[in-house]
DNA sequence: TATTTCCCTTTGAGTGTTCAAAGTGGAAAA
DNA sequence: TTTTCCACTTTGAACACTCAAAGGGAAATA
């Protein structure tokens, strides 16, 4: 069995080499993320490669094996369904939900787990809108696209928050920027660095930052073909 | 914090204890009941004095300290409560909670745990009749009897299921000798070491071992006063 | 009283995870 | 080309937990 820190390591490198799977993750970042000093990062690199979770380059990265890809996404799918359950079952709120799951993801056995996956009605997502890993290790990966690369007129449905910070989450809550709400682009303000949306019958106005952790589906636009 | 280990330890010598407050239990029973030698419970009790949650006299054995028994009452409430949730919430048969709940016993926080306890309304006692530890750290401690030591006619309702082993919990749940069962003793067998009650209008017997494992709460006899 | 026995403790060692601090490789700057 | 610099690695040590095996105390037995 893992530890609960080779889990959390292997997470990581999954959530870090995401952007570009199979690209190199510097130990660096990882230390950054880990919160851990650079030496500590090796000597556990060293000991994941031993393990066969990760290939080791010295002095350039780590990318997982398939068996660490496999284990990246079993600990994902317990993350995901635990913040999903916290939030439908115990009404938590969805920005504290993290922390929790963090925990909690180490702690449930597979029986446990496929009794909330049951229960929850087998989701796809979490209440970020994240993916949520089959049993099998499957992963939806609906094209999205950032709030902030819209263009004036676009209209589509919010997907999922990337930015999962707790103030960032409650920020979003109060203007109903949540998976499922429609949206419709009103402006985008270039020098003035802000874009200006239509949510829930209120127009808002956001700037490029915040809304690069927005990310949206968009309609397919009726008028132009291709 | 407590670690996972302290906390289960602390737990133990809690429940060994249990019997007759304040004894000391020896290493060696703890030994076993830990399942790690006695050398290994030589050092760790060593530690857990230096942190205050035992007095510890060597060759003698360890008690809890206050700091010790409030760590232990924590920690069974957090079991307690987590298995009559999976119990109840998460439709899991008496006989397989325990393990899961040993698990997120340590994972749980406050507020999780305070969630839980408002959802299922407070109980007071968990799936087996133990009591569940108020968040002061009080416990209900009802007078209760084993079966073994019945008499004719006696007349109560099952509280309390002692003997937690799997097996004995299907047994005794195919018999509906389960928590809030009435039970009428119908004749206790001296030489056959056996005894027969009524239960859910169906005559029982079982031998006296088995018998000690359920803790009734008898009905004052309204015959007899004193 | 002398001996045996059993439990408990001690010692030495190993694993997993971490840090502080010193050392090194190699890309980038000069 | 040489130097500088930063990221990475190495080394030595600590902490929590564990075991195997040897040593010791004192109650029970003879
Ligand atoms: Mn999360
Ligand atoms: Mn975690
Ligand atoms: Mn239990
Ligand atoms: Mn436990």
């Amino acid at each position: 069995m893992a530890s609960r820190t080779v889990e959390d390591y292997i997470k990581q490198i999954y959530q870090e080499q995401q952007p570009v799977p199979g690209q190199l993750v510097s130990l660096g970042r990882l230390a950054t993320a880990m919160e851990v000093v650079p030496g500590t990062v090796t000597t556990m690199v060293k000991a994941l490669a031993e393990a066969g979770l990760v290939s080791y380059e010295p002095r350039q990265g780590v990318r997982l094996t398939p068996a660490g890809e496999k284990l990246a996404l079993h600990v994902l799918r317990r993350h995901r369904l635990i913040e999903l359950f916290l939030v439908q079952v115990l009404k938590f709120d969805w920005s504290e939900v993290h922390a929790e799951a963090e925990e909690l993801e180490h702690a449930v056995s597979e029986r446990l787990l496929e009794r909330i996956d049951e229960l929850l009605g087998r989701p796809g997502f979490d209440p970020h809108g994240d993916p949520i890993p089959s049993a099998a290790g499957e992963v939806a990966q609906p094209r999205l696209h950032p709030l902030n690369a819209a263009r004036p007129a676009d209209r589509g449905v919010i997907a999922r928050i990337a930015d999962q910070q707790a103030e960032f989450l409650r920020y979003a809550t109060a203007r109903g920027l949540v998976p499922g709400a429609e949206v419709v682009i009103q402006s985008v303000d270039v020098p003035g660095d802000s874009i200006t949306l239509l949510v829930q019958g209120k127009s808002r106005t956001l700037g490029r930052a915040a809304a690069a952790g927005i990310l949206v589906a968009w309609q397919p636009e009726a008028a132009a073909s291709e």
